[in-house]
RNA sequence: GGGAUCUUAGCUCAGCUGGGAGAGCAUCUGCCUUACAAGCAGAGGGUCACAGGUUCGAGCCCUGUAGGUCCCACCA
């Protein structure tokens, strides 16, 4: 590495070189070390099918900057990488490059297509593996898994024959969500329910008369968004509280079309104040109908294909599509003369969340997963504070699910997943659940067996991610030290489906919480607030922002101002904003090494002047602080903090100030003990920015110090009693107060730059004269100051010599030319105005007996210091104006 | 229908357990001051949505109102 930084901060080609750097040394690797305390993080696995976005950005952003600080805080950290299978959406995409060929799945088979797949997960897979690399992570790669490999799978097998064993995994027919494109069925959580337009269609039913034939002049009526539906209907239930309906108690309808008798049958669930108080019961195609159904014993009748046509049960209808149907019953109905009005409707449908097509409730044989006792620990282990979740109000949103949970269908009919480890007796049909296939079956001893066809919902086996990584089920050493994990980073977004199974499972599986804490971030959005998405075209491609600014620019943004759980609105002048502030990094190293050449540079903490234990002082409070935010994820306000003290502390003002030092090499000692601190300074920042900043602190940490290998594993700074200067620091802030004023003046009155006056420091207070003298040096690089003159009283000053009033002191400038008396009176006034304000307060709060008997001690001491000072300022200010006038 | 959350400077957002309103960007003014014009120095700009309440003291706590966003439920 060179020993010089490059004159303009430039990230292109420094940040591969460096992550390469890294991994060569190994550094993200981790080994069970007993003697070290570890610390755990598992990364979200990112589905194989998907390219890096904002919200992967922002997401592993979180888990590095977590894992980066408390490596160097001496923990042994892993951060376990992976990705994830995706049933679906990997299946979908394959099936769809089948279609591109002439292919469908079933003319290729099981076994040739998930050889496909697995040729696919091998080309696409990694890609997105390289990506989470452009932007710095730290994990460890040589550990990286995938949630359908071998140990993962025998991990789903142990839990789902353990769980079987226990009961909490059952098949059963049930109504589950069918999604007609994807060809499976999906799980509650994964519906997405839409707003749509739709009509509600007003039609009769006729009484079915004595001779058991329609009436010609009696019918009930309803309304139904579902017409097609009616091809299933098997009664129509009415309220049993409804007197409206009383004489149909225990009577029929005729179903039109269909062509049979119906019951009436009476209901809790009917809402008599809706519609007409009747409703058409289709137990097979409708959640609510089929609770009635089961309550009152009718028939369930699919009508429905698995591609959501009709089928055999639909007569005529057979084989249309479940609109086509629809259009053509209520044509039909209406041509028998049953329709009697339609209305617009709007209400919410059912999605699927990968295809968004609308889902088809139908009755199929599933595989469950029971979840009232499985549920209890993982809601108890939130409750008592087992796991936290930041922020807190994200308990609320867990309990809401976790308090209306229903069984979870775990099956899918898809090929590309885990297949379920349930075998059939192809004689007796025995079904035998096992982590291998039986050589034959217990109850008739036939040798041929058949495993299910179906695969398991794809968050079965991330619900397992956090000890399924670790080795489990095998007692592995990793397993034993490294679990549970410490913090899980992730979307609230997927606190249903992810974040909730894992913790019932590591409950159950373990015994333990899979993690101490979940750290949730919100969704990255557009600068006008939308979502990003591939429909609208309005994403942010993360890796372009990199190739632009680079990956600490674009960590940087995604960082800043964002509080836990809060989304967040991306727009360039924000990476522009980090940008310079990482070039502001680098020029102000630049200058620092520039200065330090040629020197040796020695400790000087036994030769420091105000100004360095000034710094070193707000530094050693910055270290503290930033610590604790980190501690408690408040990562925004730390990096704000950081942010902040490089740029106006350490930049603007304690560079500047040692500038003369720097620049007068007569007193070596001086000029030393100005370039340690400057060194010192900048070594703890860039440590304290590293996690946030990895690459850009890296390179500078490494030139300044060509012996030291990489600030990744450079020690973590601490706060430490021995570098508290709270004297220097308050004469230093006496000293900015006073040079603000001074430029705040000249700038008032329009003074140039290029003209320098004498500045004179009056004041009869022995240590501000100290502060003052020690300080003389700063007025001249700082305030335009040709000579400092500190006296005891206005001596040899000119009467109309511009004044500065702070705390204790008058400044005074006279000017050859006389500046405006009038302009220099108005000043005067409006800052006796200000200071009647802030006494106005002060006095207000000191003459309330309540204030002064009910407020803490220190809060009361703090207004009257600043009574005594603005008190003493206000007369400063009347003596000058008097003076003036 | 239930719940969460937001409303703070022109814009985007911070503001930790209640104790004198902040940042970035934008705007205005003046500066090429030998690290940085991706910069420096200064300035303007807020009745913290509204109405009550608790408190010595409220951007922060409580109640209500209005508007926005999101989640859950799903009256066919």
């Amino acid at each position: 590495m060179s020993k010089e930084l490059a004159k303009t901060y430039d990230p292109h080609g420094m940040e591969d070189r460096i992550y390469q750097k890294w991994l060569d040394k190994k550094y993200f690797h981790a080994e069970v070390d007993r003697s070290k305390k570890p610390f755990t993080i598992v990364m979200p696995p990112p589905n194989i099918t998907g390219q890096l976005h904002m919200g992967h950005a922002l997401d592993n952003t979180m888990q590095d900057i977590l894992t980066r600080f408390k490596r160097m805080q001496g923990y042994n950290a892993l951060w376990q990488p992976g990705t994830d299978h995706a049933s679906i959406a990997t299946e979908a995409k394959v099936v769809e490059k089948l279609k591109e060929e002439g292919l469908t799945k079933e003319e290729l088979g099981r076994e040739a297509f998930l050889e496909r797949v697995w040729d696919w997960k091998k080309e696409y897979g990694g890609r997105i593996v390289s990506q989470l690399k452009k932007i710095g992570s730290s994990c460890d790669w040589d550990r990286e898994r995938f949630t359908m490999d071998e140990g993962c799978n025998k991990a789903v097998k142990e839990v789902f024959v353990k769980m079987h064993e226990k009961g909490y995994i059952y098949k059963g027919s049930r109504i589950i969500n069918w999604c007609p494109v994807c060809n499976t069925s999906i799980s509650d959580a994964e519906v997405e329910y839409e707003e749509q337009a739709g009509h509600f269609w007003h039609m009769k039913y006729p009484l079915v008369d004595e001779n058991g034939q329609p009436s010609k002049t009696d019918f009930l009526i309803f309304a139904t968004t579902r017409p097609e539906t009616m091809l299933g209907d098997t009664a129509v239930a009415i309220n049993p509280k409804d007197e409206r309906y009383a004489h149909l108690r225990g009577k029929q309808v005729w179903l039109p079309i269909v062509n049979k008798p119906i019951p009436v049958v009476e209901d809790e669930y009917v809402d008599m104040e809706f519609g007409t108080g009747v409703v058409k019961i289709t137990p097979a195609h409708d959640p609510n109908d089929f609770e009635v159904g089961k309550r009152h014993n009718l028939p369930e009748i699919n009508i429905m294909n698995d591609d959501a046509t009709i089928n055999e049960n639909g007569g005529v209808y057979a084989g249309m599509d479940r609109y086509e149907a629809r259009k053509a019953i209520v044509e039909e109905m209406d041509r028998q003369g049953l329709l009697v009005k339609i209305e617009d409707y709007s209400h919410n449908v059912g999605t699927c969340y990968r295809c968004h097509t609308t889902v088809e409730p139908m009755i199929k044989k599933q595989w469950f997963v029971k979840m009232d006792e499985l549920i209890k620990p993982a809601i108890e282990g939130v409750k008592n504070g087992d796991i936290q979740l930041i922020p807190e109000r994200m308990d609320k949103t867990y309990y809401n699910w976790t308090d209306n949970i229903r069984d979870w269908c775990i099956s899918r009919q898809l090929w590309w997943g885990h297949q379920i480890p349930a075998y059939y007796c192809d004689e007796c049909g025995e079904i035998v659940v096992a982590k291998e296939m039986p050589e034959k079956c217990p109850k008739c001893g036939c040798t041929h067996l058949t495993q299910d066809p179906d695969t398991l919902d794809t968050w079965f086996s991330s619900a397992l991610w956090p000890f399924s990584t670790l080795g489990w089920p095998d007692k592995t050493e990793e397993l034993d030290y490294f679990y549970p994990t410490d913090v899980l980073v992730t979307g609230y977004d997927i606190i249903f489906f992810w974040v909730i199974r894992m913790i019932f499972s590591g409950y159950e599986q373990m015994g333990e919480r899979p993690f101490k804490t979940v750290l949730f971030h919100g969704l990255v959005r557009d600068s006008q607030g939308r979502k990003m998405s591939k429909s609208l075209g309005n994403g942010i491609d993360p890796l372009e922002i990199i190739d632009q600014y680079g990956a600490d620019a674009l960590r940087l943004t995604l960082i800043t101002g964002n509080a836990p759980g809060n989304d967040m609105r991306f727009y360039m002048e924000r990476v522009e904003a980090s940008r310079n502030f990482a070039n502001k990094v680098w020029n102000a190293s630049r200058f620092i090494m520039m200065n330090m050449e040629g020197k040796e540079v020695t400790d000087a903490s036994a030769s420091l002047e105000p100004v360095d234990k000034w710094i070193i002082s707000k530094l050693n409070s910055l270290v503290k602080e930033v610590t604790d935010n980190m501690e408690n994820f408040d990562l925004g306000i730390a990096v704000q903090k950081i942010y902040d003290f490089i740029w106006d502390e350490f930049c603007d003002w304690y560079i500047e100030m040692v500038k003369p030092r720097l620049y007068n090499s007569d007193d070596a000692v001086s000029q030393n003990a100005a370039l340690w601190t400057l060194k010192t300074v900048l070594i703890d920042a860039l440590k304290l920015l590293h996690p946030y900043m990895p690459f850009i602190t890296e390179e500078i940490f490494c030139t300044l110090q060509s012996e030291e290998e990489s600030i990744m594993i450079s020690k973590w700074p601490e706060y430490t009693e021995s570098r508290c200067f709270a004297k220097d620091e308050k004469d230093i802030e006496i000293i900015k107060e006073a040079v603000r004023g001074i430029r705040n003046v000249r700038t008032e009155m329009n003074v140039a730059p290029s003209k320098k006056a004498h500045v004179f420091v009056v004041s009869d207070k022995e240590d501000i004269c100290r502060t003052f003298t020690e300080g003389k040096l700063f007025f001249a690089s700082l305030a335009y100051a040709s000579e400092v003159t500190i006296q005891q009283d206005k001596t040899g000053i000119a009467d109309d010599a511009v004044s500065v009033v702070i705390a204790n002191a008058n400044v005074y400038m006279p000017f050859a030319e006389l500046v405006d008396i009038k302009m220099e009176i108005e000043r005067l006034e409006k800052e006796a105005k200000r200071l009647d304000g802030e006494l106005a307060r002060v006095n207000g709060m000191l003459a309330n007996e309540k204030f002064l008997s009910k407020a803490p001690e220190a809060k009361i001491n703090e207004e009257k210091e600043k009574l005594t000072k603005y008190t003493q300022m206000k007369q400063q200010v009347i003596e000058r104006l008097a003076q003036l006038k």
